[in-house]
Order: structure tokens, then C-alpha cells, then sequence
DNA sequence: GGTCGATTTTAAGCAAATCTTAAGAATTAA
DNA sequence: TTAATTCTTAAGATTTGCTTAAAATCGACC
């Protein structure tokens, strides 16, 4: 795991740098926000979390926030600033940063808050759950409370593709397009054929589990 | 998205839940340890986030983390405690939890930090609001009040042209051009009914949303 | 290559929700 | 008071979705 700490007083870089390295990650300092900044996006990819101070010489951590940010949506930025008012938080998070520590800050702390960003990499993300849904895209298998349900490929895309896109209405066009590769004009009525098949084998004591929303598409029942 | 409370002092657990349920989500509270380990266990994947008081009656916030957390690795859990010593927060880091707001905190700041934990599956939330209206786009629902109202297509399309050109006159030719897609003229009364019929939806104690503007159109209420 | 079973697609009838029309009642402005 | 505009209602037309069954396709196996 290799971590890139963007801070410029020396103290503190320095102490949280050798603390890391004693924990065994691969630790990187800048001393200002311009070179952090370019080595964050020089080697997109290569660090696995970010540790940035707000108030920088050269760029705001702020800025390099969005920046990362907009280059890769994935990578953890935690903040560590000296700044304490609830807006600059709240600012901060929105911004992108996925941790707000407040100086000063105990080690173990940061240490325990790196972990949890950390936590869960390569841990199977191949996993949907959706209440007593459990749908393993590995073995291709889907559990309905702990039971196996037999899903056809079909019906087990299409599914994915609701649970995918939990949260929001998915129209019979992106449902075509996504689960049949159809893109173009399309005068079937497959899709309501499939969401009746998967209603059918899904729903368990009236609880409809896909929503239909006249006119539009499906959905995913959010009740 | 639906949020698990578990919290034993009343205020401060309504205060969240109505905070949160303004803001668009679905809210459960369970006021002991005990019952709250059981919402959470029995509705396996239903929740999306667990906000969890450390010390409850009944079974402990930490207990109840550490078998969540056994049931379901990926549910967000995030500790809201009045316990401030550094040890606390690591400990609860190291069990489980994504996050630990020490008491008192503030709403802002919780409300940021949710949506950390759900970002990239609350990603783009498209929600217009006024007033005591939230209209979901993505969900396709409309709240009055935090209780959903059964809007139709037309009326939903209507309903968001007018929210979109809130604080100007929709005149009846615009409206007709945008919801109904009827660029010539036109000689139908059916933006009429629909006005009709949102307002018998969506107006309570005789608070119109709606204004006519006699001989122009329709606008969002400002008042 | 043929056969059987499972899966996918098409088609059609039915039911229900939604949309539109139209006409009379009510309201407003001059 | 009057004329224009807007509101309300209800009935008929239309669209949309559900369900079912049968036809077409696919795949494994002999």
C-alpha cells in the first residue's frame, strides 16, 4: 500500500511519514501543494490513499482534492488541517475528501482512519445485496434469505442490471440497450416477459421487489 | 436510500430522523441496542447505513457493529458518540465502523459524512425542492411533507417544468411546447386539467402552490 | 446430424391506468 | 353586467403493462 502525504510543515510530514513506513506502508511526502499535486496525477494509480493539509504553499488541498478527484474517482483523500469550523468539513467532503482529521490529531487515530479507507480493497466487490437479496456475480448464483434461487442468464442480467442501478428509474430503452445490446428501435415486449419471470421467482409475501413506474421503466423497490 | 438509527436519547434521535428524511431519505430509528441489532439483522441488505449511539441499553453500539459487520461486510456503520478519547474512536474503527462523530456534532457535518459512505451509489441524486416538495427525478417520486404523492407521467413532466422555471410565469404556449411537445398552435384545455389536478394533489390547508397568472399562465408559488 | 430439454422471443387478449376532449360552472377584470 | 378566462367534472379514447401460451432458438448429449 503506498501513500502520498502532501504537507508542508516539515515536523508533522516527517513524523507521520516514518510512523507509516513503521506500519508497513510505502510512504511519498511533498512539501507543497504544486509537486503534490503532480505527483498524485504524474502517477495516477499508484497511490493507494492521500493524506493532504488544506493551507499549502502553490495549490490548496482543496484544489488538489478536485483535481484527484476528477482524475480518479476511486483513490481516498483524507485531510489533515488545522482548520476547525463545520463548513470547511462539510466543504471538504463534499469536495471529494473522504476523511476531515482536525489538528492535532492523535497518530493512532489517522492510523486506525487510514485503515478504514484502506479496508475492503480486493475484498470481494463482486457481491449485490439488496435486503434479503444476495446476488454473487462470481458464482453467478442469486440467495433469496439464505435460500438459492435459479435465475436464467437473462433473468440474472436483467437483474443485475436493476441492482445496479438501484435508486433510480431505469427506462425500457436502457434496459434494452444494457441487457440485450439492442441499440436502436426496438418493438418487443421481452422485457416485460423477463421482469414477470423474475417477480415471479423474486417476490416473497406480496413485497414486490421491482417497482414499475408507468410510462418510464423499472426499478428497484426501495420501501 | 434507507438509514438505520440506533440511538436511545429521543431528541437526538428524532432530530436526525427528520433531518435526514428531509433531505430524501428513508428513515428507521430503533431506540435500544437490542431491537436496533435485531432491525438490522432481520432486514439483511436493507439498510443502506447504520448510524449507531455507542452506549445503549441493551447491546452495546460496539457489539452491535462487530455482528453487522459479520452478517455484511459492506454496509457503512458510523458511530455518533458522546465517548471522546482516542482509544474509543480507533477501537471502533478497528471493529467495524467507517466513521465516529464525537457528540455534539453537527447536522451538516453528519449529513456530509453519509454521504461519503454512500457516494458512488447515491452518486447523482437529481432532486428539485421547494418548499416542503421534493421531487426525485432519478426515483421518479414526488414528496409532499416526506409522504410520497402518486403523481402520473403528464403530471410529474408538468409538475417539474414549472419547479425548473420557478420564480418566472410559464406561459401556456411553453408549457404546451415543453411537456407536451406540441410546437403549433394548439386549441385543447388539457394543461387546464392538469393544473387541476396537481393542485388537488399537492396543496394542503389551502396553501395554493400553483399561482395563476390570469391571461399569461402558471407559476411556482414564492410565497 | 438428430433429439430432447431448457431458454429466449414473439404474439395476442385482457385489464387497468392515463390522457384527452368537451361542456357547463365559476371566477375575474373591465 | 358582461365577456373572457379559468376551473371542474366526467366520459370516451388511447396507451401501457400484465399474463399466458406457443413458436423459435440454443446447447448438451448421444
Amino acid at each position: 500500500m503506498r501513500i502520498l502525504i502532501i504537507e508542508d510543515e516539515e515536523g508533522i510530514l516527517s513524523l507521520i511519514k516514518e510512523g507509516l513506513k513503521e506500519e508497513g506502508f510505502a510512504v511519498d511526502g511533498a512539501p507543497d501543494g504544486t509537486r503534490g499535486l503532480q505527483m498524485a496525477l504524474d502517477n495516477n494509480g499508484k497511490y493507494d490513499l492521500l493524506l493532504v493539509d488544506w493551507m499549502l504553499p502553490g495549490i490548496s488541498g482543496i484544489e488538489i482534492c478536485r483535481r484527484v478527484r476528477q482524475a480518479n474517482p476511486q483513490v481516498p483523500v483524507i485531510f489533515l488541517t488545522a482548520r476547525d469550523m463545520v463548513q470547511d468539513t462539510v466543504f471538504a467532503l463534499e469536495t471529494g475528501a473522504n476523511d476531515y482529521l482536525k489538528k492535532p490529531f492523535s497518530f493512532d487515530e489517522l492510523l486506525a482512519r487510514i485503515r478504514v479507507q484502506l479496508r475492503g480493497r480486493d475484498e470481494g466487490t463482486n457481491q449485490l445485496r439488496h435486503r434479503n437479496l444476495l446476488m454473487d456475480l462470481n458464482k453467478h448464483q442469486v440467495f433469496l434469505d439464505g435460500t438459492e434461487v435459479q435465475l436464467t442468464q437473462k433473468e440474472f442480467a436483467l437483474l443485475e442490471f436493476l441492482l445496479r442501478n438501484r435508486g433510480k428509474v431505469c427506462s425500457r430503452t436502457s434496459i434494452i440497450g444494457h441487457v440485450w445490446d439492442i441499440h436502436f428501435d426496438y418493438d418487443t415486449s421481452v422485457i416485460d416477459v423477463y421482469i414477470n419471470a423474475l417477480r415471479k421467482k423474486l417476490n416473497v409475501d406480496g413485497q414486490s421487489l421491482i417497482r414499475t413506474v408507468r410510462g418510464i421503466g423499472y426499478m428497484i423497490s426501495e420501501l
